[in-house]
DNA sequence: GCCAGGATCGTCT
DNA sequence: GACGATCCTGGCG
């Protein structure tokens, strides 16, 4: 099994560099989780200059996973209520992280739904799609080229798919970073329209 | 169909 | 002791 990955596959290497270049390229590629994938449709990046970002202010035991090495999840609960997907971006010691806002379900539909329970919308958001795809926070830290994880490289359609970018939503602080980063024609899957 | 408000808990000050 | 990278429900037009 050793250095037999599949091809396409994304290991460490595609996440060690720049935050926004993880972020744009993620769009289009297929995420899955255990049996449940789906094609990553919207993404936010977050670095440590960013005061929105967890990691701005410094280490803690909460972020300790952002300054780790690239191509771990980062996972937390957001409102005591949803757990959040991150991609842990740039080599280690230098903390950021892409924040996985929007999937459009591909496989393990069934599964999404009962889990999900209800609700149309399956992955239209970053707490819904956590559920749809049974992350929580047990998966914090854990390896993103390593079961339950993978994540491969754009295929078929969703091949040079036009990204486009816009201000990133649900924070406080510095609102106007264009740092979301979303497949042309999905900028509705979360309904938040990029404008 | 749209908008306003509440839920809920780990982490930081 | 307060806040937050959110989601769902109920009420109203």
């Amino acid at each position: 099994m050793r250095g037999a990955a599949r091809r396409g596959v994304l290991g460490a290497d595609f996440f060690d560099r720049s935050v926004h270049d993880v972020a744009r390229e993620m769009i289009g590629c297929r995420l899955a989780v255990g049996s449940t994938a789906g094609v990553i449709v919207e993404t936010e990046a977050y670095d440590a200059t960013d005061p929105a970002c967890h990691a701005f202010g410094g280490l803690t035991t909460r972020n300790e996973v952002l300054f780790g090495p690239p191509g771990r999840a980062y996972v937390y609960l957001s409102y005591g209520i949803h757990s959040l997907l991150n991609a842990v971006a740039e080599p280690e010691g230098s903390a950021a992280a892409v924040l996985i806002r929007a999937l459009e379900p591909v496989e393990g539909i069934r599964v999404m739904r009962e889990r999900r329970g209800r609700g149309d919308e399956l992955c239209s958001g970053p707490g819904k799609l956590t559920e749809a795809l049974g992350v929580g926070l047990n998966l914090n830290g854990a390896e993103l080229a390593a079961p339950p994880f993978e994540i491969t490289a754009p295929e078929g359609d969703w091949t040079g798919v036009e990204v486009v970018a816009g201000p990133r939503i649900g924070i406080t602080k510095a609102v106007e970073l264009p740092w979301r980063y979303c497949a042309a024609g999905n900028e509705h899957v979360s309904r938040r329209p990029l404008l």
